[in-house]
DNA sequence: CTCCTGATATGTCTGTCAGACATGTCTACC
DNA sequence: GGTAGACATGTCTGACAGACATATCAGGAG
């Protein structure tokens, strides 16, 4: 098997920024990373705990003022060298499941319609995304002012902004285009 | 559970083209849709098991000269109006996971040079892609004249296109960011 | 004519993943 | 004293990725 659990290598990553919990863990996911890499929530307990076993990361107690007693979690020198060792292998490619492609591919056999509203729907989000981003580019480069993982977070918010503003002009030329194949065909 | 088993209806898409056997639709699904729809090869044959004794597919048998004969399977009325039904639904969106930007996220803990090294073998491959792709644009409007597929599969063409071009540039721009910032922080 | 290679053809199996669901605790406010 | 809502930690099932297994047939080499 050639799979190799990313899982635990992306909360790795996310423990060289600083000790979390996987609560902590859970909203660094769900939030920024998740426009380049979506985790389930139901890996990363079990991650966590395989991490421990294996000792490359160790828990450590947290007793904060006035909060709840949290199980934080640290990298070990173990865990520091095994990502690095990840870093270094080339990135597996995710073999690509684009279901609104897939409707379009078989576009002939479906309601009339339909592929636009899915199209709008695909466009309008791509745009909400982009506007999240964009607010990103501006505002991040000063509250980070100058972390040294600042320059490469620069380079994924690159990358999740252009690829957002292909997706909106490769909307933008289908929904005309669309129209007028319809209209062609219209029985 | 929301997962919808989409492997059924990628099938059911391909038949509505020709009859085809598992070994058509491996070859199918290996090539052309494979650039926007990868299926895993396991999942064929039990989906094909599950979709006639739904009835939404039919086994035919062919007896091809000079050819071992092979199970070839024909869409049902029933089996046309499901995927109608299918396509009529919004598109499930794939969870993100792109292991290449997740490593450049997490680039400050990378060994020298890995880095630069990714980028370049993703911006080779996409390129090889983006050649194949602009290669079927050129052919494949001659080979299928007027079929009544063609335009919906041009459509998908040119988001396949598009979003390599997207890629190529952006690994072009990082390429030479990284080498600055690695000149940086060199210590 | 027989062996071998490679395309044809049909599957199985294991670990990983997606994401809905379950459960309990603490704070703040009424 | 109750309860709403954030905090926090998990479990579970079906689907999926992709390596692996196996058998048949055609055509060429010896």
């Amino acid at each position: 098997m050639s799979t190799t659990n990313t899982t635990r290598y992306a909360i790795l990553g996310l423990l060289t920024i600083q000790p979390m919990s996987g609560y902590d863990l859970r909203k660094h996911l769900g939030e920024s990373l998740n426009f380049f890499w979506a985790e389930s929530n139901g890996q990363i307990y079990p991650a966590l705990k395989k991490l421990v076993a294996d000792e490359w990361i160790m828990p450590i107690k947290t007793h904060q003022r006035g909060r709840r007693t949290r199980q934080q979690y640290a990298l070990t020198p173990v865990g520091r060298n095994q990502l690095k060792k990840w870093l270094a292998k080339p990135p597996h490619i995710q073999p690509p499941r684009n279901e609104l492609i897939l409707k379009l591919f078989l576009g002939r056999s479906a309601p009339n319609g339909a592929l636009a509203q899915h199209v709008k729907a695909f466009k309008r989000r791509h745009e909400d995304v982009l506007g999240v981003l964009l607010n990103f580019r501006k505002t991040i480069p000063k509250d980070n002012a100058r972390s040294a993982d600042l320059d490469y977070w620069m380079l994924c918010l690159e990358h999740g902004i252009r690829l957002r503003q292909a997706e909106i002009e490769w909307s933008s030329v289908t929904l005309t285009r669309i129209a007028s194949t319809s209209t062609r065909n219209r029985r």
